[in-house]
RNA sequence: GCGAGAGUGGUGAAAUUGGUAGACACGCUAGAUUUAGGAUCUAGUGCCGAAAGGCGUGGGGGUUCGAGUCCCCCCUCUCGUACCA
């Protein structure tokens, strides 16, 4: 580039000052990082303009922390530092913009300490909340740190309580005794969400069926608009795929098989959810689930034993080994019959675990020719395969095709869905079982209602008494509910909470009827909290409800939600539901609560290589099938590693070794802590670093090293505008234009270019949150500038405004200097935060020349540049390229038989 | 099994609508500078080749003047889910 090369005259106008800066010239975040947030905290910069709703609006959202004792990891700081940056960039293209924090603060770590060491959770609480807010303070992010909101905060979840007493009035709310994940080393009940392969998914204890008395929400009410307004939700289409997955719905029919009159339980009809009605025809017998109420009454004397064997078993079982048994099917036949009513077939019915009783009806017709299942449990059982729809081998395996199948075997004197395609075939089929009142269509939903009581100390109360046995709201005048002080936490072995304990807060009366009455000694589970806090935010002081009608019609709805993808399913789709609600009673005016979504990516810990060897202390290959435990393993350095194919071996052998970032874990020793990488490198080098390693939503591997990248990045941009040598503003940074406005220097074209190139970039990449790409964008800027003998001030100004986003401290110590020698000795510039955006102009973007690369039958073999002003000319261009050297060497060897000329890119001679 | 997403240098990754593959950064090599440095600067760096040139975006095939990008088949990895009738 031309543009260090700087004529003399502006070097003579010799605009520069030096201004004494003892220790301060040197990039030192330790320096300018603490002395902004400490600007910004005692300005309350951030504080959003609540009462001006002139403004457009930028709700942008993270995912708030629960505050553990271990403080921040690297992760959170990934999303907070994207929505950060989006935060600044809005505010500074004049948007009214709300970026708030607060802390999901229940949660069974702080009562398991509590127990551990008799501190009260509040105190621990408190205390971690104090460290995480600390740490978000020194990465420079701007929150609105007066919104702040806090779940375990008796006047939040007084409004926490308050929806709960709405979904109770809404008949959303219930209690009633149901086989609950219970897990007796936790002490609690858990959600079917929270169970993972039959162990909780925190701490990966053993959870076993358990019958107890529960607060459930109607969350199934909601079902199909769950699923439906999905649609209009801008998220990842995996997010959406799994909240489809989990509300599973299907469609098919309600069938009632009649128990056969000459056995026991006569009169009695199995009803079946099928999806494949048009297979009615194939059904050879039936399976209930070993819990299905029908069993006691059906099964015949003979089979009694074996019957109540098999269900003793099977009761035993934990999900977990139910899972197990997945391979082999067993059963037991009850000795009953029932009928099959398409063609009045008597047919036998098992029972059989692999039939869920919280699934559809509990019982299930089996068609072994269409049913993978039903056919590997036939052919055990040695019953009977019907083939129904044509196409496959029923002797070899099921076969399942629902799309393009022809039916067969499958008429009676009334109805024949024989040669009908199968979609065809189940509407004729569910219509002849209505109008015989045999069936019905029928919709059914894998979501079953949300379990809403946990046997915790730690949560929100519940604002219920009971009255009589009966369970019983508190008026809203009652509430919060708040907790008893108690000094045993300790979860009783009955599975009764630990509130129960409480001897004086359980005992209460009643204050409508003055009748005694014990409280709920239930609490709520984690997620209550979390269901709505994005609501509280928007005013959190509201006396009068849980968010105030005239703010909420403004902000809503959140306009960029950010957070890991393990909230997919639990919170929210939780949060969703709650939402509907108070749309429904009218508390907000939204649909939906976040219109936008974006999930980050996990950070994975440093890349590690990883060698095996046997117990004679010879290296054995890794094997991409996993190793074995008894292998030891050797970390090994990168300079021990060579790349041989797609493998790595180690240095001059064929040992394979594994090379892989493995998850950020305590027990592994990767875990990367913000605070060390702070003192080090300084914040904005964490948040660049952060935004710099690849596609926010992508999953990417630390790296000490690339961190060390970008911080060198910062020092340039440092040095592009500091002199470390003289303690001030670098001699070839100069004002442009003197203060009394008349030019001084003015930008070369170049420089102007570049900067508004740069403009264009970083602008365009905020808005697509592709914020590695605009770091790039900047680090080019950088480079090029910093050859510059001349820097002018109103070349550099505008790249630290869109540099702000991403480095703010860096930016604002920076701009404040340029300020100083922009206006001479004033401190006038407080802060960058509200300066407008930089736009870029076209024309600047121009170039005088166009380069256009040159193939021959579609090989690059040379470029050519031509004027600006000439490049649309084709005959001009292809006349120039022909006499390009390179070119015209591969010209020779052949007649030019076609010529493609894209504008401004490319030509192509294809030679023959 | 099923569903979704992804495979590009030694590494993290770039690449509007098909149009100069590897921007930017790490690492590495050589040099300069420094009392020294893990600081800074300069040059180089996809692979093979002295060069010309050839080969290169998981593998195979196709469409096209031209394919990382579009189509078909296969392989691998990650995430989610799991007897859902």
């Amino acid at each position: 580039m031309a543009a260090n090369r700087r004529p003399g005259p502006a070097r003579i106008l010799h605009q520069h000052i030096s201004h004494r800066l003892p220790d301060m010239s040197e990039y030192r975040p330790s320096n300018i990082e603490p002395k902004w947030q400490q600007y910004w905290l005692d300005n309350k910069t951030f504080r959003t303009g609540g009462a001006d709703h002139s403004r457009p609006k930028y709700y942008v959202l993270d995912m708030f922390p629960y505050p553990s004792s271990s403080g921040l990891h690297v992760g959170h700081p990934e999303g907070y530092t994207a929505t950060d940056i989006l935060a600044r960039y809005k505010r500074m293209n004049g948007f009214n913009v709300l970026h708030p924090i607060g802390w999901d603060a229940f949660g069974l770590p702080a009562e398991q300490y509590a127990i551990k060491t008799g501190t009260h959770p509040r105190d621990t609480t408190n205390q971690n909340i104090d460290g995480f807010r600390r740490q978000l303070q020194s990465l420079g992010f701007s929150y609105d740190w007066d919104r702040e909101v806090n779940t375990t905060d008796p006047a939040y979840f007084r409004w926490t309580q308050w929806i709960f007493l709405k979904l109770y009035e809404q008949g959303l709310a219930y209690e009633a005794s149901v086989a609950v994940n219970w897990c007796p080393e936790l002490g609690t009940v858990l959600a079917n969400e929270e169970v993972i392969d039959g162990k909780s998914e925190v701490g990966g204890f053993p959870v076993e069926r358990k019958p107890m008395r529960q607060w459930m929400l109607r969350i199934t009410a909601y079902a199909e608009r769950l699923l439906q307004d999905l649609e209009e939700l801008d998220w990842p289409e995996s997010i959406k795929e799994m909240q489809r997955n989990w509300i599973g719905k299907s469609e098919g029919a309600n069938v009632g098989f009649p128990v056969k009159s000459a056995v026991r339980g006569a009169g009695e009809s199995i009803e079946v959810f099928t999806t494949r009605p048009d297979t009615l025809f194939g059904a050879t017998y039936m399976v209930l689930a070993p819990e299905h109420p029908l069993v006691d009454r059906i099964t015949t004397g003979e089979q009694k034993a074996a019957v109540s064997a098999y269900r003793e078993t099977a009761a035993k079982k934990s999900d977990l080994d139910r899972t197990d048994l997945n391979k082999d099917k067993t059963g037991v036949f009850t000795g009953a019959y029932a009928v099959n009513p398409v063609n009045n077939e008597e047919i036998p019915v098992w029972i059989a675990d692999y039939v869920m009783m919280s699934y559809g009806t509990g019982a299930i017709m089996a068609v072994p020719g269409h049913d993978v299942r039903d056919w590997e449990f036939a052919r055990k059982y040695e019953l009977p395969i019907i083939e129904v729809v044509k196409g496959g081998d029923i002797t070899k395996e099921a076969y399942v095709d629902s799309h393009d199948g022809i039916c067969v075997n499958s008429a009676n004197d009334e109805v024949s869905i024989n040669d009908l395609p199968v979609p065809e075939a189940k509407k004729v089929i569910t219509k002849w079982l209505e109008e015989k009142g045999l069936g019905k269509h029928a919709v059914t939903y894998k979501l079953r209602d949300w379990l809403f009581s946990r046997q915790r100390y730690w949560g929100e109360p519940f604002p219920v008494i009971h009255v009589d046995g009966k369970p019983k709201p508190l008026p809203e005048d009652h509430l919060p509910v708040t907790l008893p002080d108690m000094d045993d936490f300790q979860p009783t072995k009955t599975g009764e909470p630990p509130l129960a304990k409480a001897r004086e807060w359980v005992n209460t009366t009643d204050p409508e009827s003055g009748k005694p009455a014990v409280r709920e000694t239930n609490t709520m589970p984690q997620w209550a909290g979390s269901c709505w806090y994005y609501l509280r935010y928007i005013s959190p002081d509201y006396e009068k409800g849980p968010v105030d009608p005239e703010a909420e019609k403004y902000w809503m709805p959140v306009d960029l939600y950010v957070g890991g993808a393990e909230h997919a399913v639990l919170h929210l789709l939780y949060a969703r539901f709650w939402h509907k609600v108070l749309f429904d009673i009218g508390v907000v005016s939204t649909k939906e609560p976040f219109q936008r979504l974006v999930n980050q990516g996990m950070i994975l810990g440093e890349l590690e290589f990883t060698a095996y060897r046997d117990s004679g202390g010879n290296y054995v290959s890794a094997d991409r099938n996993g190793m074995s435990d008894e292998l030891e393993r050797v970390k090994l350095q990168e300079k021990e590693i060579e790349k041989r194919g797609d493998r790595f071996v180690i240095t001059g052998t064929d040992t394979v070794v594994d090379a892989r970032s493995y998850k950020m874990s305590k027990s592994r020793g990767n875990v990367i802590n913000p605070d060390d990488v702070v003192e080090q490198y300084g914040a904005d080098a964490l948040r660049l670093y952060e935004m710099f390693m690849g596609p926010l939503e992508q999953v990417k591997p630390w790296s000490m090293q690339g961190v060390e990248g970008v911080y060198r990045f910062l020092k340039r941009a440092w040095r592009l505008v500091m002199d470390e040598e003289s303690d001030g503003v670098h001699p070839a940074v100069l004002r442009s234009v003197n203060s009394d406005g008349t030019p001084a220097v003015s930008p070369e074209r170049a420089q102007l270019k570049l900067l508004h190139e740069t403009i264009k970039k970083v602008t365009e990449d905020i808005e697509g949150h592709r914020f590695n790409t605009a770091i790039s964008a900047l680090m080019i800027f950088t480079n090029e500038a910093m050859k510059w003998d001349v820097r002018p001030v109103e070349v550099l100004k505008p790249f630290l405004l869109i540099l702000s986003p991403f480095a703010p401290h860096l930016a604002e110590e920076l701009w404040e200097r340029l300020g100083q020698l922009a206006d001479g000795n004033s401190t006038a510039r407080n802060t960058l935060a509200f300066e407008p955006w930089p736009q870029y102009e076209e024309a600047l973007l121009q170039s005088d020349t166009k380069v256009y690369a040159v193939q021959v039958n579609g090989k690059v073999r040379g470029q050519v540049e031509v004027p600006a002003d000439r490049a649309a000319d084709k005959d001009f261009v292809l006349d120039a390229a022909r006499k390009e050297p390179t070119v015209g060497r591969h010209l020779e060897k052949g007649q030019v038989i076609k010529e493609i000329f894209v504008p401004n890119r490319v030509i192509n001679f294809v030679v023959k």
